[in-house]
DNA sequence: TGACAAACATACCAACTGGTATGTATAACA
DNA sequence: TGTTATACATACCAGTTGGTATGTTTGTCA
């Protein structure tokens, strides 16, 4: 399913092809230490087709941003958020289901969103904000499950669901921050496991 | 204070002047992006200096790491937990009292240690074992402290403690992460907030 | 069929990087 | 006082990077 996140968005194959590298790349070296011979090496794209369709490097890390890193969140989180009266069972969901898909690879690199906004967020204020509207995104998309979750029963009311909301997404990134740097999917496991019971702990009485 | 975090250390002025200037440019720009160069024109050591003491720029990020990095959790964590037993209390207090003295360029640069363990963990190992080394210190002491607040009567019995130092870490890691990109210290309390409501959570009944 | 623009392809370059080779001043010690 | 090791200082270099200039192919429309 291709989303249409961005008016005017080319959908040119051979955009795709450098978007899915530049994607890789940063995943794995990071934005500054991502190579454009590397991207270009790895696909049979040109240094003069990348610069066809990107002004420079910046404007590409962007792209990855508003259309990879984007699409990713409204599709694992966003979407499914919309369709459920019980936001506590589905998360709960959804990160068993990221848990069972995931590989060695997936912990070794960590979260794609988390490690630009690390690496980027005080360096360039053009990443920051691409980064911060899908932050924004994802956040209001728990909260505003969180809220239709209170008012049909299912989460207490006494709790403040834009912070437990932002609250969530720290921890879930924390916990993949420190998997990261541990090597260890039992430690992602372990650590999933605590932030599931904190999910728990926001039940409303009865649930 | 000065820790004696390895034997062999040298105590040289020009070596620490070298050890906080890399510290400060590292936090500013993430190792890889981190220039000798500008390391270098911030102080009045030069080259030759800096490659009198360390062989290459990797061990000059190892020595950051083992020496600056790990001083600073030993100082602000470790250590006031070993003399606690009420470890719910002193956490919030630390969480506080670093609150209290955070500075926005605190918050738009983040958790040095985060930074590097996000950027380098999966791109070399003497990064990734060194900075686990200071993440293991840091989970034990919570973890011991834990075990000694269940013992006193003070933290419930039935959590795991391990598991439950490592969420703390990753939630506060996460937060600080939050608020870095979103540049709101609003964001960073609203988040804390959160991350005390759950330590409360674990307080024994009757306290 | 001719013209024009989009979609590439190739070769090249200036800037910066970590690292090294070599030289020198200074303190300690025999 | 001579010797030696430590603690720097300066100049230089090879490799890599993002970016550009220029050329060529291909599709489209009049």
């Amino acid at each position: 399913m291709q989303l249409a996140l961005k008016q005017g968005t080319q959908e040119s194959a051979t955009r795709q092809i450098i978007l899915q590298a530049a994607f890789d790349e940063i995943h794995a070296h990071g934005f500054q230490a991502a190579s454009l011979a590397k991207i270009l090496s790895t696909t049979d794209v040109t240094k003069g087709a990348l610069y066809h369709y990107f002004p420079n490097k910046l404007a590409l890390g962007y792209a990855v941003v508003e259309e990879v890193l984007a699409a990713r969140i409204l599709e694992q989180w966003v979407e499914p958020l919309k369709n459920s009266d019980n936001p506590i069972k589905l998360m709960k969901q959804i990160m068993f289901q990221a848990g069972q898909n995931i590989t060695s690879e997936d912990i070794e690199h960590g979260c794609p969103l988390n490690n630009l906004a690390q690496e980027m967020a005080p360096i360039d204020e053009g990443f920051r904000s691409r980064i911060e509207t899908v932050y924004e995104l994802w956040r209001k998309g728990i909260e505003a499950a969180l809220k239709r979750g209170q008012d049909k029963g299912f989460v207490k009311k006494d709790i403040n669901v834009s912070n437990v909301a932002t609250m969530v997404i720290a921890s879930l990134e924390g916990c993949m921050g420190l998997a990261k740097n541990a090597q260890s999917k039992k430690l992602l496991f372990q650590c999933g496991q605590s932030v599931m019971d904190y999910l728990d702990s926001l039940k409303a009485k009865g649930n």
